[in-house]
DNA sequence: GACTGGCACTTGGCATCAGAGAGTGCCAGC
DNA sequence: GCTGGCACTCTCTGATGCCAAGTGCCAGTC
């Protein structure tokens, strides 16, 4: 039947643009392509596919090149994920298991990313606001400091140092260590953030202000703003492959790279299962001709934050799919193997 | 006298290259210079200065652009530091002050000063080898986990998680951590890991498997190969500025940046005061365009660590140095005062 | 009715070329 | 030792013409 045809013409158009970076015609494309019909007839689908919005032609007379509306279609409905080869698994679990701990991990994710892609890699560091308190230390550093440690779910440590007006009572910081651990172990770090305000009402007034310094800084750490904005970055030396022309297609990408706040918003999208954004779908202006392809991970199914990949539009979807999909499940299995506390 | 003129259009030269960033001819550095000659006489003075090689034409016919020789005459001779206005320096005071951390303070100082310099900048963080130890504790997490935790001098806190095979006795934990305190407090990291093997043969021989897994932990940290690595990178998108051929310019630069190893050595060499390294002198044949500008910081002379900005040669070489140098001061004057302990 | 071969037409890319502009080097004169 | 003048060199820009690639359409065929 032709319209299916018109589909394989459609999937064969992306997948020779994604190889050749070069707009595609109708005779390129048969030779690459059995498709046992003649140039015309594919002129003719390829008419067909432009008037639907599929594809376009940069001017009157050079090859097609699909659109976002075309590579929509391609990932939705024309390709299958291509899984990676063993050596390239093994590759990222040997990387992964390597790491001394969740920061390693997070710096070792990014860079193996990169490089199964050829793009740029960004990966969230756990978040803390997702995982559960594990356990809570305040110890003395001798004089009026104080350290408190905040250790959670996802094995990342949290510390801050108190200054406060003179040295505590020894016995009053031991009584507030473990009110501390009773109320919030085994929550999330917003309820624990919660849960820490009534605490403080327990203890008598005259012990209030050594209380007060110390609560205040838990509650900075469980209700952390900053640490749940961290990410980190890497290959964008890969860059070099979105383009020639630096002013269009690349600074706009090292900018948004350097706004927190977008990369957040883009990888904070993809809740459940792999989200794929396809130019204009980023939603961004300077975005416009990258995709973005981000999912969660974590243990299980619980994401404790995202990850993903950004790269041009013109990216071959099925293998960036199964290399982000992949990333984030080792991830996910390293962090609950190797800094879980929970088994 | 002659000789002196000569420099004088030396400089002429070098401050209007940064300027416009074309070569610049006899006639238009008259137009921007009273020097009250005619530009023939300019013209023998450049002659002159090509054939000792301060300054180079870019082919028959077009005006003189400096070489690396003629920038570090001027950096060396020609130029004062230019001080930052009152204003640049409440922003950096103003901007550093909020850092709730140290990571927080690293952070922060990329950002400042890439933003200054319109380079890119890279701070290390600070030094595990160079500081002292401040404190060490070691928390028992219930079961046979423990948390050990590592405070430096430079305000930075370390820790690991240790898995032991059943769970520690707690007077041998207590004994063992004063024991450790004892030891090491004040040492520098690289000594207090050599103390550590002596305190290990003091144990009776049935505590030695756990005392040998918590040692072990600490010298991971005291020893750590990483953290001394860690690095800061901000302003990349800056690279946009530095030339308009993406594969020669821009490249090599993204490549290196990626490359921790090789910033740790550009930064690393700048003990003393205020290194430039211009072009070649990098040593680095992807860098001969590009120039590096580093200092150490820290609280006093003594220096935790090293920062600086990387930026094509024909920057502003007296904002950059004093952008540098400002940052520099004002990140180890934070550091001082907010997270050491010493005072 | 769908496919095919053929043909006229459009368009960007590339090489070629001439002219303009900028700048130099050198020489003779002050 | 400086200056004015002049011939020369080189790149850059825009115009021109040609070529290859590719399209759209039409008439013919299975």
């Amino acid at each position: 039947m032709a319209d299916e045809r018109r589909l394989d013409v459609l999937r064969a158009i992306v997948e020779d643009y994604v190889a050749t970076h070069e707009p595609v015609g109708s005779r390129a494309l048969l030779e690459r392509h059995q498709l046992g019909v003649s140039p015309a007839t594919i002129r003719n689908d390829m008419a067909a596919l432009e008037d639907e919005g599929y594809i376009a032609a940069p001017h009157t007379s050079a090859g097609r090149i699909p659109t976002d509306k075309g590579y929509r279609m391609f990932v939705d409905r024309l390709s299958t994920v291509k899984p990676l080869s063993g050596a390239e698994r093994r590759a990222i679990e040997q990387f992964l298991t390597g790491a001394v701990d969740v920061d390693d991990v997070v710096q070792r994710s990014v860079k193996v990313l990169a490089q199964l892609t050829q793009q740029v890699a960004i990966v969230q560091y756990p978040s803390l606001t997702r995982s559960t308190v594990r356990h809570v230390e305040i110890v003395p550093l001798g004089g009026p400091r104080m350290l408190v440690v905040v250790i959670t779910s996802s094995g990342r440590v949290e510390q801050r140092i108190v200054e406060l007006a003179a040295e505590p009572d020894e016995n009053l910081v031991a009584d507030l260590r473990s009110r501390v651990v009773g109320a919030t172990v085994g929550s999330r770090l917003p309820e624990a953030s919660l849960a820490l305000a009534d605490i403080l009402e327990t203890f008598a007034a005259n012990d209030r202000p050594v209380v007060t310094s110390i609560v205040t800084a838990l509650t900075q750490v469980f209700s952390n703003e900053r640490s749940d904005d961290r990410i980190a970055v890497g290959g964008t030396a890969n860059l070099a492959r979105f383009g020639a022309d630096f002013d269009s297609a690349i600074r706009p990408v090292l900018e948004a790279l350097e706004e927190q706040v977008v990369l957040l918003k883009l990888l904070g999208e993809a809740t459940a299962g792999i989200s794929v954004r396809i130019g204009h779908e980023t939603g961004h202006q300077a975005l416009s001709s990258t995709s973005v392809v981000a999912t969660g991970y974590g243990p299980a199914d619980d994401a404790l934050a995202n990850l993903g990949t950004v790269g041009p539009t013109r990216i071959d979807y099925p293998s960036t799919i199964a290399a982000v999909a992949a990333v984030s499940r080792y991830v996910g299995r390293t962090l609950n193997d190797n800094w879980s506390l929970d088994h």
